[in-house]
Order: structure tokens, then sequence, then C-alpha cells
DNA sequence: AATGAATGAGCCTTCATTCAT
DNA sequence: AATGAATGAAGGCTCATTCAT
């Protein structure tokens, strides 16, 4: 049910009708209210949908990651993992940020995930720079990958996934050395 | 005229109504129809508006910039000045990004925007670094406006002002000095 | 549902509101358009209610006349039957008669019916007279049923129905003596 | 100026702008507005312009016309002259018929058209039959006038002009002839 | 005489939402 | 659980009409 939802990103825009939301689920209208309540809702439950996939490949790919190193890389690639770089999810990301302009929960939901990726930087980072500069660079990191994934939003603006990884790894990398931190570079 | 169109980002989202830009422009729906026709024009004549103010900016702020490092410390700058910050920009943009969703003219008009910043960014670096590096600072560097940018529309997630731009010049100056460049720092 | 579209009729002209339509038929505006998708199909609908039903009346007028002199007459007696008379008919006729200038299905739904007509009155006129003035005749008939059809718009113009009959019936006779066919009149 | 109002019927129908008139017109909306007050005045005008142009031509065609037959196939040559079956003449008509459904004054011009072919025929069938023949006869070749008239608005239904205009003389003599009237046959 | 600018009113259409079944 | 039918509320757009110039 909820992954059909995901289909509202095909869209790509708050335009989607319940009614095209529910043929795209092979459901009627009617039914769709009936499980959603509201409209909202749908979208609401769209986010929570991407936002808890993409919590789930980050935890992975942090579990079979060795040292704090690989780690921070992991998050980056799943961060511009494949499925995230999908057209309509990028186009439901972008919506969701429209619609978290006025619905509290959503703004809610996109802060918790900007959090969650944040002190998943930071704890990482924390474990070869201190606080105040792991509190920085994961800030860094963090507004690159979004800047990435938004221009992603464009068709053709921004660079392909392979280059996008690399130059977050690369600002990532810059940022440690400069700070004092010796590492073995592998992407 | 134009200035009142602003105002459709204190809106923040798609739902605006041509009424409701109308009444803040302090005419009728019928007059805004006689002067923009169509819905959709008064969104691109919004656009249109922002990014020609932002391209002003940018040109006068490269303009009384003596040294290339100067220049890109400049655009930088613009980027992120307190004009580009406003609530109402923010959201505006984030509007058009999902319109160029949809929109052929309004996807060409965010492209054009992006394209400029890139080569601003790029013609100066050159002066620096060989082309292919000064590509790839460019692109890190607008992806990283991008994305503290966007992350301006969550009210809270992101960086304030100055550190945003003190991140994104921190980004420039150790991607120029890893390549080689040895530059006086100054923010 | 179909009978309540003739109503349009009522109205008597293009003005006619989808509004007007769907309360006189004791529903919102908005499931006339979910049953009609659009205002022109509501008007294309009522169309061909009206051309269905006078397609039966002349069919079973036909059917239930032995001699072809007597099926001419009965095509005659039907195509001005009463309820076609009714005001309402003629205006929703004039108007379709508007309309098909616009809706190309309009025009071809209302040549459908000049053809039905046309082949009806030729091919019992065929049994009497050779083709040629078999269709001269059908036409002349056609025009004068059709010119006090038009006239019935003006309320006062034309003649009553009796008289209309009588008229169209004498023509029919007239010509068909005029063409050496004896026949025993009877109106 | 009223001769570009004839255009009305180009649109051959009542969605017929004001602007779109006043374009054609030369002229702006504004002074469409001061010379006609109102749109239905337009129309009114129009009406009354097609009337007079018609009554011109019907009088003159009478009065080169010797005998009262001649007269009378004066009269039915120029009911189905050119002019009036020119595509846009005959639109504009039937436009007025619908208008009349509305407006009094429509109606009451249109009427005066009728009554004044009616009483042309009438007054010169009379020197030919006693006056209810004479009345009789008028009705017929008007109503069959009307429709040949309204079929030509279908484009394809209807007779050409020749044969309409052999059709309707047909039909006259053939009346006249049956009411033991003797005449020289030209058409 | 002529017009650009301005508007109130209204219409078609869409849509989220509900309800009876 | 499921849906067709039904609706109130809006929204975009058009248009006749007016007004200032």
């Amino acid at each position: 049910m909820s992954a059909t939802i995901r289909e509202i990103g095909l869209a790509g825009s708050l335009d989607v009708t319940v009614g095209q939301i529910a043929k795209r689920a092979g459901m009627s209208t009617a039914l769709a209210h009936y499980y959603f309540e509201t409209k909202d809702a749908i979208f609401l439950a769209a986010m929570r949908h991407i936002l808890t996939e993409f919590g789930i490949l980050v935890r992975s790919a942090i579990g079979s990651a060795p040292t704090p190193a690989a780690k921070l890389n992991a998050i980056i690639d799943a961060s511009l993992s494949r499925e995230q770089f999908a057209d309509e999810v990028v186009a439901a990301w972008l919506v969701f940020y429209v619609q978290a302009q006025h619905s509290t929960e959503a703004a809610r939901l996109l802060r918790v995930y900007a959090r969650r990726l944040h002190s998943n930087l930071v704890a990482n980072l924390n474990t070869l720079v201190p606080r105040a500069q792991a509190v920085r660079i994961a800030q860094g990191v963090g507004a690159m990958i979004d800047g990435i994934y938004i221009r992603q939003a464009l068709h053709g603006g921004g660079p392909d996934r392979p280059s996008a990884r690399a130059m977050v790894k690369d600002y990532l990398h810059l940022s440690l050395v400069s700070d004092g931190v010796t590492l073995e570079t592998e992407h």
C-alpha cells in the first residue's frame, strides 16, 4: 500500500490529485480516503515511507562499515544512492519541502531527517576531529548533499551520481586533512 | 507591478491563488489576467524578476571586486546575501523548482540561473587553477550554495547566514589550496 | 437522466449554464460534470436524445403505415408531431444548429438526421416516381418541414400544426400528381 | 460602421465577443460600447442592417418585374440571392433566431421580416388566386425558403442555389396551376 | 472620437471529501 | 474492505461594461 504512494513523486508536484494517487495504487478515491482520512495524511505517509527507507539504508550502510572513515563514506554513498536519485524520489522530496512550508508535521519530518543525517555525520567525525570541527564539517557535507540533490530536480544541471559522490568525499577528506587528520583515501 | 509579484513567495506554495496575488498587488483578478494572460505567466514573471535582481546583484558584486579571488568571494556573498535569504524569496525558489517539473520555460529559467552561476565561478577559478579543476570546484561550490539555500526553507535546519558564507568560502579555499594555490585568506 | 436534459431547450439559448441545467435536473453542477464530462457533451447528449426519440417516432410511424403513400404521410405527420413542435424542442433544435457551426460532432448529428429524413422520403417516393423525381420532391418536402419548424421558433410567425401538416402534404401530393401519379388523397 | 457588423456572422454563434467584433471592425472595445451602448444593441444593429439590405433587394426586384408572376419569381430569387446565401449571413440569421428567443426586439424584427415577405407574396398571389389560396401558398413558399435557408447552415445538407430557386418556383407554379391559373413557365 | 486600464459578475471545471450501499 | 454517486467550495479565466484620459 505504502509502496505505491511513492508514485506521488511521478507527478512531481502538489497538483497530484487524490484520484490520481488512488488510481495508480489500484484503488478507488473513496478507499484512499478510508485509509488516510485526508490528502495531507497521504503526503505525510509518503514522506514517512521515503524517510524510513532512507533511514534503513543509512543504518545498514553504517553498520557494515568497519571504521569511522568508512562509515562516513557509507553515509555519503547512501545519501546519493541510486534509489534516492530516482527522478520520482527527487521530485517527491521537492514537494515535501514545499509542503513543509505549510504543514508543521511535514516540517518536523524533514527536520528529523536533517538532524539524523547530521548526527550520524557528527558522531563519526567526532572520532577524528574535535566536536566543533565535526559539526562544521557535517554541516558542509549535509548542505552539499542537499544541493546536489536539488540540482538533480533540474534534469541536466547537476553532476552524475559517481561524480557527485566523489565531490562530497573530496570535500570531506579535504576538510579532515586540513584539520590534521591523515587517512587513506579510498573512493 | 513586478515588485508586488515577489509577494508570491510569501504564500510559499503553489496553492497561491491568482486572486491572492492580485489582492496583494492591489488589483482585481481580472486585471492580473489582463496583464499576464495566465497564472503560469505570473509565476514565470516572478521568476524572471527574482532571477534578474539576483543577476544584477552578482554582476555588480563581481564588478567591484578587484582580484579573481575577491570576485569568487563576492559571488558567494551575493548568492547568500540577505535579500536572497529572505523567507519569501527562498519559498519562491522552492516553488519555482517544483514548477520547473512541469513547465519547460520554468526549467529553462532555472537552468539559465545555474549555468550563469557556474560560468561565473569557473571563469574566475580558471585564473587560478586549470579548467578541469575549476569546473570541479565550481560544481562543488554551486551545490553547497544551493544546499544551504534549500535548507533555509526549513526554518531551523541550516546555518545562519554568516556561518554559511564562511562555510562555502572555507570549502573554496580548501579546494584551491589543495590544488596548489596560495592565497591570503580574507573573509 | 436523459429526460431532464431536454430541459435545455426551455432556456432556448446557448447561454444556458451548466448550473441551470443541473439545478433543473435536481443535481449539483459537479454531478452533471461527473456524468457528462463537459458542457458540450451535455449538449450533444441532449441532441442525441431528441434525435433518437424522433427516430423512434418516425420508424414506428412508417412501420404501421400500409402503403408507400401512407408512409410518406406518416413521415410528415411524425416530423410535425406535437412532441417535436413543443416550444422547448424547437428552441433546442435552434441551439443545435448554432452549435453545429462550431462542433463537428453536432454538425454530424444534424446531418445524420437530415440524411435519414431524406432517405426515408426518397425510399417511399421511389416506389411511385423515378428516383430523380423522388430526390427532388424529398428535398422540397424536407426543406418545407424544416422551414415550418424554424418559423415555429418565432412564436407567431408560422401556421398551426394541422395547417402545417396539410400544407406539406398538399405540396407532396401536388408534386406527385404533376409527375403523373394518381393517389387517393387522405389527410 | 454597420457594414463591418455583418462580420458577426463569421463567428456563427452567440459566443462572439464584443472585443472580437470591435477588433474586426478596427476599433477598440470601448468605442464599440460608445456607439452601441450594449452588446444586444450591436446584435440588433446587425440584424437591422441585414434586414434592411434584404428589404432593399426585394423591393428593387419587385419594382423591376413587370407582371405579378414575374414579381413572385423575383421575390424568390431575391430571397435566395447570393448575398443572402453567404455563409456569414446564414450564420447570422441563425444567431438572430436564437437571440429572438430572449430579446423581444429581436423577435419583433424577425416577425417584421416574415410579415413583409408574406405580404409581398400574398399581394402578388392575390392577383392570380383568391385571398385564401394566396395566403396558403404564401405560407408554403415562405416556409420552403426558410427551410432551404436553415439547411444551408449545415454546410452540405441542402441543395445548391440554382436548384433551390427552381424548387421553390416549381412549388409555386404547381400550386397556382392546381388552383386553375395558367401561366407561362419561365425560370 | 478614441482607448488603455480596470472591475464585478459569472461560468466551467476540478477536487477533496462524504455517504449509502 | 470497497466503491459509485454526490456535493460544497474554490479557482482560473472571460467578458460586458465603465472610467479616466
